[in-house]
DNA sequence: CGGCCATGTGAGCTTTCCGCACATGACCCG
DNA sequence: CGGGTCATGTGCGGAAAGCTCACATGGCCG
């Protein structure tokens, strides 16, 4: 086995693309880096090399002999790279079945960065709440909330941990003021697809929800969603739910989150060998545990 | 700017290997790494491109047909890339001036660890302790021992800090015993190079050396170090040029070393730019960050 | 001559990568 | 049929690479 001595490929590929961009500013751009790291990658090459591949004063840079020789020769070899990846073919389709509200609140947002990632690859969501059945065909992997005793029976990875808690609008908080007595006073906003959330939260935080208080139901978690972001009452939904409109200012969680036994779980059929349905997991959990920290309490159950 | 989405090179290389190869562990040997590395990389490849390499059942994975249609493009591009690369015309030489001890005992065992990095490229060494003078020409760079204010005179990086302490045979040693005062007492061995090598030590530990001892002077430190691990008695010297005889056994340093003001310090002239010149000199800068830690004291001075 | 634009750089943090040691599993051989 | 061996997979801890951020630099242009 004759042994090649190469470079490090990181830094030509930055040199590749500052040589057909003509520019740092430009190549970062288009490696999705900052300049500083396109900098430092030529440079480390240009030592490793032992030659300059760029002379000139630093605002007029210009690619030298031996830069120019070797940015040649680079564009087709990573051209030709490019062109023998899989998936430069007919572009195959991922199916995979999720609940609804994570679908609209947590996944698709993601997900152009996943398929960026994996060009190639097609991803069909199907929204879903119906217990999983891969025997039917069709579907490549689904996505659930199962406790982790339900979970073992699937070939299933943990995603994320489900945390909920009380949200509402800033509003509508600013206006009830920082009361944990009257917040839970205010009308709760229920979703037909999880009845028990409140007093799942309530029982979970050991407190006893005041009766004889206004409730509204609602078909669907985003419609509940909707009316308490337009300050029509306070609901208890998922941190994944709710983290976008959080993040955003649109909703508020005065008392936090709060752990629930069950997670989010990423599910296959237990036979078969699906490379995308096993990259697709692992992109999942990896986002999952980037995400899994929703924000404390601000609200003191209990304190005056 | 088109872009481009190339999975992790790193991965590719791996891959590569091993499908020229035909297994794991020769392709981690021709990357100069284990093969859980080699294996990590191929897996985390494929997963990021959704689709699988290597089929078959694990003592005798084979190549899938999308692995068959990468390997024939990667083989050629990285072939493209290497020929490529400055350096595959005349093989520049680089000229450096070097302290003789540190040269045979330093400089030289790790001197082809670069080479095998820099293909391409080769390296001179010449002995000298004379001051380093440039503009003979001829000469692109040079390791002396110096000062920091002495080096500020110069275009100078550090390699290492200089500590120096006593060394001597572990059979001396063991005939001896670890006792401070009769170590003390063994002959001194002095190099021509560094006489005051014994006082200095001396005055930074704090310590007077007792007077009647026997003295044996030789012309250069390499001499003086080969008496020491014959046994002859007890040299001062600094850490780098004993590592290796300490590491293998043939010497001890039961005091530990001591740091001098001075340092290892890499030179080139204040003009021009030498990019291997250049490379070699971080290089050294790292052998000599990996390797500065010398061993601490086992016998404590003063102690009975 | 002051502001602007492109690139270089120091510090600190995150991610990747690797070596090590051990696990796994299949074959072979007696 | 059980132990030995050979090739590959994997958890863990630590090292290196790579990145971002913020700021420095240095030349151009108005």
């Amino acid at each position: 086995m004759t042994r090649r001595a190469l470079p490090p490929l990181n830094g030509l590929r930055a040199f590749e693309a500052y040589a057909r961009s003509g520019s740092m500013i430009a190549a970062a751009e288009a490696l999705g880096v900052t300049h500083g790291a396109v900098s430092r990658q030529v440079r480390g090459l240009e030592l490793q090399l032992g030659a300059r591949l760029l002379t000139g004063p630093k605002h007029a840079l210009v690619l030298s002999e031996a830069g120019r020789e070797l940015a040649k020769a680079l564009t087709p070899a990573f051209d030709l790279i490019a062109a023998a990846l899989p998936g430069a073919g007919p572009s195959e389709e991922l199916v995979v079945s999720c609940l609804g509200t994570l679908s609209m609140k947590w996944l698709i947002p993601r997900l152009p960065a996943f398929l960026d990632a994996h060009p190639g690859l097609r991803v069909r969501i199907q929204e879903s709440h119906a217990p999983v059945d891969f025997s039917a065909g069709g579907l490549h992997a689904a996505i659930r909330v199962l406790s982790a005793k339900s979970a073992s029976a699937y070939r299933a990875v943990t995603i994320m941990p489900l945390h909920h808690g009380p949200v509402l609008s800033p509003a509508l908080l600013a206006e009830t003021g920082a009361d944990a007595e009257r917040l839970l006073r205010l009308p709760r906003l229920r979703s037909e697809t999880f009845r028990p959330a409140w007093d799942l939260w309530a029982q979970g935080q050991g407190v006893a929800l005041p009766s004889g208080v206004t409730e509204r139901e609602f078909e669907h978690n985003s419609y509940m969603l909707e009316a308490a972001a337009a300050g029509l009452g306070v609901a208890v939904t998922p941190w994944p739910f709710a983290q976008a409109d959080i993040e955003r200012g649109r909703l508020v969680a005065p008392f936090g989150f709060q752990a629930l036994a069950e997670r989010f779980v990423y599910l296959r059929p237990p036979y078969g060998d699906h490379p995308a349905a096993e990259a697709f997991g692992q992109w999942l959990a990896r986002e999952g545990r980037r995400n899994a920290r929703p924000p404390a309490a601000v609200v003191t159950l209990g304190a005056k």
